[in-house]
DNA sequence: GCCAACGTTGGC
DNA sequence: GCCAACGTTGGC
């Protein structure tokens, strides 16, 4: 018996989207509500899909560089991972001349959207003294991916509910 | 469009 | 292994 690696993971995550690029609306009208979320070129994002992401973990779905950066829906983590096949195709934007198929060097997993919320905007975050150490408010931030404290979560959730 | 902050690259 | 240069992110 080997003890489950992931068993002491984060529960809750928050993964950011140009929605330019795939926003919550384009999410949900996907079949099965369901995107892969490609594009992932950073170690460390990669790594927390990797190590410590399971099915069913809630995502805060968030809008970047956009008019009005916020969180914008919530999702869950709908699949294990797997490589990302941009990574091989010379036409795509997220191309890398240096992974190869045999040795993949970046993954990707499947994101379901549950739904839509209001627009929690970042300049609200910010205001609120127990989201104050959230990762996405840190200054220099850019991590795309990032854990989200159980408590964080809660407070979000009550955020959304009390006006939406 | 600006620019601060960060991650990666590559010369040494 | 250091670190300067460079490219990217992302809020404003």
């Amino acid at each position: 018996m080997h003890p489950n690696p992931k068993a002491h993971a984060p529960r809750y995550w928050l993964m950011k989207s140009e929605p330019d690029e795939c926003s919550i609306d384009d999410a949900l009208a996907a079949p099965g509500q369901t995107v892969p979320w490609t594009g992932v070129r950073n170690y460390q994002a990669r790594n927390f899909m990797r190590d410590a992401m399971q099915v069913g973990d809630g995502v805060l779905f968030y809008h970047s560089s956009c008019p009005e950066p916020g969180i914008a829906g919530i999702a869950r983590v709908a699949s294990g991972v797997r490589p990302d096949s941009t990574q091989f195709d010379p036409a795509s934007p997220y191309f890398d001349a240096k992974s190869s198929p045999g040795k993949p060097r970046w993954l990707l997993l499947d994101v379901q959207a549950l739904r839509k919320t209001r627009l929690l905007t970042l300049a609200e975050l910010r205001q609120h003294p127990h989201l104050a150490a959230m990762r996405v408010l840190q200054r220099g931030n850019r991590l795309s991916i990032t854990p989200v404290e159980p408590g964080e979560w809660a407070v979000i959730g009550a955020l959304l509910q009390a006006q939406s």
